[in-house]
DNA sequence: GCAATTTGTTTAGTTGCGGCACAAAGGCAG
DNA sequence: CTGCCTTTGTGCCGCAACTAAACAAATTGC
């Protein structure tokens, strides 16, 4: 300590306090005009503007001002606000059982540039992180963007603040292994600047979800989805994802749904885990799973292509009893004003939306919160969105600070 | 609209920002010394002694300069902080099974004063809530203290934002019953100033005993607890109750915890509503259930003082076991830091408290969140606590305004 | 009694933002 | 085309809440 340069700039540092909640508006297409951002921040148009002005000059977003065709409102139009294309980006990467992926994504959820990736995942996670990163960093290479920072989505718990992947089974990885680590020495070895961050690829998918798909506008957002095997649990609280005390909230997946169901690695019978993904549906349908990787395109395959067939839709109503029954006591716990489903499950709710809103309304205590809307998830690339959004939360949080 | 002071005042309204910060901190214990407040509310000595001398110009705290024995630090001793004896209070009431009750409660969680109440709960909630604020009004009139609002716990899930209740059917109240207006209206008529709220009794207790009891410092407070009949959970986040999009969450009754156990009014079997209340209790250890207003008492009773009683105490074992099972299923979705339990939960946990531990320890997925700590609560009419700091959220929140 | 330490107080300066007045940019009616 | 109305953007003033820094006060320890 100097004693000198340690408890100044507090304040300087901090910047305008109402940078961050502009550009998240902005960021999530809530202000499209800086009439409207004037509102929804609720400051005088003088501060929004200035604002404005201040997020332009950091290179984040474009003012445009008469843009030709207006609302039809009267009135003078107020200058459009878009995210500027060229602005900086963040670097996404995913790790799934079917293969890795890495992309560039800018503000607004768009993505800039993706890389073909692997389709083959090895046991050793530093390794599958050093090539994941390494494509990342190649585009950005190609590309000449500036990146803010990087985020990593992985198919297992995050055990905070550790950063540690608690079950990454359906990778062949160690569990407890510290992605967390490995992937930010990963980032800072291709010589990427800004913070790394690693979640839950579900928590992930909410997350996106929630900013830039069918979660928007949602205050309690609960999400579910399915992978290859198991299922995953997501809670968006105000905006912000809900991880619980040690990143372990939302594993949802040994609610019991079926008291006769088949045992279940917990020590419980009939838990949604082991009743209501991909593989507990073919084998109800009575067809030969495929290998790990491909569990959940067979899955979806066969319920879009063959659902006439009787075998299939039985085990379908059966699957769908099951995940509205689990639906239900989450329903019944958190009380979300939405519910969107990934994976399989979104492929049951379309096959038979009204069975599966009847057995939820059904099964949650009262009708008022029957009524939550379940929806299905629409983003093309969540996880790697929300990989992105982790990476961009810093900025949003306060732009002056995240981008010095 | 007059168009003249409908957007004016914003700022003046708000008042000194951290005003709301430091009361919150002296109301929860949290800052005993001025010394302290500065470096909690993370601003310099100047900032905090304004702030102090703010409150203490409103009349709700004290400033005393040397107290004579500080702590045995060297340094200047720093001016103590506490709540006034002779400060506002609000009006806290409650409305269970076996009877009502009012109170006057200060900052601080301190009950103030009590009215004898009643022991018989009319099937009229106008009645009862009529009567009720009579004897807090009366309370009032005494003590001739001041009175900035009042409010209301009941022991049902209160529908937000209509603040009907859902589910009183322990009071021979019809269901959907608008107690927050009838409350309110109560309130009005009885002539005490300030805003009225309601809510469910468990997500009070749970409120007052992480401001006060058992939860203090608890960032994801999880509360679980039985009245007489059925169990009732909460959960404070980050100092705030968390209710839910409607208000209904925490609505725990109805996780399965015995697959084979006996049928419950909700459809399933089982549910932790039926299989661990007292009546479940008194059942299961064979012993004939008085009357409904003294079950919890009943059963209280039993197992403290006939532990030694075989059949007791198995039937004990095997609640705790139930009631595990329901708790590690809770710290699965919501992975809380801390669990505390009331009502007959409570007895259990102390009837025996490793075993209680072991089973959520156990049936939880991972060591670390299975190592929660789970308590008891800790408050003596923590209800009745937790319905004051509905009324004191406001003045915590913003003391100029709400104090006019 | 004197230094060291910690806390309280005063003063000056910075700053984010509201309030206000005015300018700008469109629609609409004649 | 020309006013008039409506809505939005901008410049200027001032306030209020804070920080920073210097100084004063109260205690411990030597």
């Amino acid at each position: 300590m100097n004693g000198k340069s340690t408890t100044t700039r507090t304040k300087l540092e901090r910047g305008r306090s109402a940078l961050g909640p502009a550009l998240e508006l902005v960021h999530t297409g809530r202000a499209p005009t800086r009439a409207v951002l004037t509102s929804e921040l609720g400051v005088t148009r003088a501060t929004a503007g200035a604002v404005a002005a201040e997020l332009e000059a950091l290179g984040l977003i474009k003012v445009d001002s008469s843009p030709g065709s207006a609302a039809g409102s009267q009135g003078r139009p107020s200058h459009r606000l878009s995210i500027r294309d060229d602005g900086p980006v963040t670097l996404a990467a995913q790790v799934h059982s079917d293969g890795f992926r890495a992309a560039l994504v800018g503000l607004g959820g768009r993505i800039v540039a993706t890389a073909p990736g692997c389709v083959t995942v090895m046991a050793d996670p530093a390794q599958v992180l050093g090539e994941v990163v390494e494509a990342g960093a190649q585009l950005l290479r190609e590309t000449g963007l500036r990146c803010v920072g990087a985020g990593l989505a992985v198919p297992s718990a995050v055990a905070e603040p550790e950063g540690t992947a608690l079950n990454p089974m359906h990778l062949a990885w160690p569990g407890g292994a510290p992605v967390r680590e490995i992937f930010t020495s990963r980032v800072r070895a291709a010589g990427i600047t800004g913070p790394a961050f690693t979640g839950n690829d579900v928590n992930l998918v909410a997350l996106a979800e929630h900013r830039h798909g069918a979660g928007r506008g949602a205050q309690h957002l609960l999400c579910v989805a399915t992978g290859h095997r198991g299922v995953g649990g997501a809670l968006v609280l105000d905006g912000r994802l809900h991880t619980g005390s040690s990143g372990l909230a939302l594993e949802v997946g040994h609610l019991t749904v079926n008291p006769e169901g088949r045992p279940c690695h917990c020590g419980g019978r009939g838990c949604l885990d082991v009743e209501t993904d991909p593989l507990a549906f073919l084998t109800a349908a009575r067809r030969t799973p495929g290998p790990e990787e491909s569990l959940l395109k067979q899955a979806g395959d066969l319920l879009r292509t063959e659902y006439a067939d009787p075998a299939v839709r039985t085990a379908a109503e059966e699957l769908i009893d099951r995940l509205g029954l689990g639906l239900a006591g989450l329903v019944n716990i958190l009380n979300p004003d939405r519910v969107i489903l990934g994976g399989l499950h979104r492929d049951l709710l379309e096959a038979d939306p009204d069975r599966l809103r009847a057995v939820v309304a059904d099964r949650s205590l009262w009708g008022r919160s029957g009524s939550v809307p379940i929806l299905s998830c629409t983003l093309a690339h969540s996880s790697l969105v929300g990989a992105a959004e982790l990476a961009w939360q810093p900025v949003l949080d306060d732009p002056l600070t995240a981008l010095v």
